[in-house]
DNA sequence: TCTGATCCTACTTCTCCGGTAGGCATTATG
DNA sequence: CATAATGCCTACCGGAGAAGTAGGATCAGA
C-alpha cells in the first residue's frame, strides 16, 4: 500500500473540512493548519472538486466544504479520489490479471488482500478519524502486537 | 497496495521454484514457464538472492532453489525482498509519519491498513499457493460479497 | 474598482519502472 | 583443453509519474 503525498494531504485537507462543516475554509487556511505545499494542495483539491467529495466557492471569501457529511465520506472514496485504485496488480486490477500454471491462484491472494484493505479503508469515514473514534475491528488491527513495528 | 511488475515476476518465479523444490531451475526455464521476460526476471532474481530467499548455482546447469521449504516462504518475504516494505505513506513508514491537529489519528489508520495487509501476505505462504490451499482467513476475503468487483 | 479567492495551463526536477545489451566469471561435459 | 550453458555485473534507455512551482485568467463580494 503506497500512500502518495496527494494521498495523505488530500485526507488531512478532508479532515479540516470536516472540522468546520458545513462551513468554507480556504486553501490558504487548510494549508497553514495542516502545513501543505498551498499551490500544490490546490491541485489535490480539484482532484476532489471532479470527484465530488468537496464543493468549491469562488470569489472572494470563497474556498472549500464538504459536499456530504463527513460521516458519510470514507477515507478510501478520497485516496480514490487522488490516487488510482487502492489495489494494482502491474497496473491492472487485481481480478483482471491471468496466471497459468502454478500461479493459477494469485489472483485470488491479491482479490484478499484488495478485500482487507477496504474493511478498513472503505469503513472508515471522516468523522471518525476526527475524533479518534474509529470501528473496533479497526482499533483491534492497531492495536496487534507488532502492529507499530517496522518488518 | 501497488504491486510492481518485479513483485509479481518475483513471486511467479518462487511458485515455480517452489513446485519443483529442491531442484535447480535455470533463470531461462523460469522465464519460459511463467512468460516472462529473462534478461528482467535475472535481475528480480538478483533481488531473490540478496535477501536469502534462493540460492544461486553457477556454471552449466546451474540455476536457482529455493533455501527454504516452500511452506517456509511467505509471500510478504519475496515483496519487501523486490519492492520495498509493504506500507509507506509519503515514502515513510506508517508509524513514522506525524501529524497535527484534527489529523492526528491518521497514523493509527495506517497502521491498521498495514497490519490488515500483513494478515493476508505474511500469512500465505508459497506452498498454500501453489496448491491452492489457503488459510480459511484468507478464502472468506476473496469470497466476500464485491471482492472481485472494481470500486 | 479593489481584493481575495478559485481555476487553468504550463513547466521543472527528480526518481523510478520496465526492459535491453554486452561482456565477464563459473562449471559440467566431451 | 575447448565449448556451451549458465549466473553476475555494469551500463544504458525511454517513458511515466511524483512533487512542486509560476503566472495569469476568472469570479464574486465589499
Amino acid at each position: 500500500m503506497r500512500v502518495s503525498a496527494r494521498g495523505d494531504y488530500a485526507v488531512r485537507a478532508a479532515l479540516a473540512l470536516a472540522a468546520r462543516h458545513p462551513a468554507t475554509v480556504s486553501t490558504q487556511a487548510l494549508a497553514d493548519e495542516q502545513r501543505l505545499p498551498r499551490k500544490f494542495l490546490e491541485a489535490v483539491l480539484a482532484d476532489l472538486r471532479r470527484a465530488d467529495v468537496v464543493r468549491a466557492v469562488r470569489g472572494c471569501d470563497g474556498g472549500y466544504q464538504l459536499t456530504r457529511e463527513p460521516n458519510q465520506v470514507a477515507v478510501a472514496t478520497i485516496l480514490r479520489a487522488v490516487d488510482g485504485p487502492l489495489a494494482e496488480v502491474r497496473g491492472m486490477r487485481p481480478e483482471e490479471v491471468a496466471y497459468v500454471g502454478c500461479a493459477e491462484h494469485l489472483s485470488e491472494l491479491w482479490v484478499a488482500a484488495r478485500s482487507a484493505l477496504r474493511d478498513v479503508l472503505d469503513e472508515v469515514n471522516l468523522a471518525q478519524l476526527a475524533s479518534g473514534r474509529l470501528p473496533s475491528r479497526v482499533r483491534r488491527l492497531a492495536a496487534a502486537p507488532d502492529a507499530w513495528q517496522p518488518r
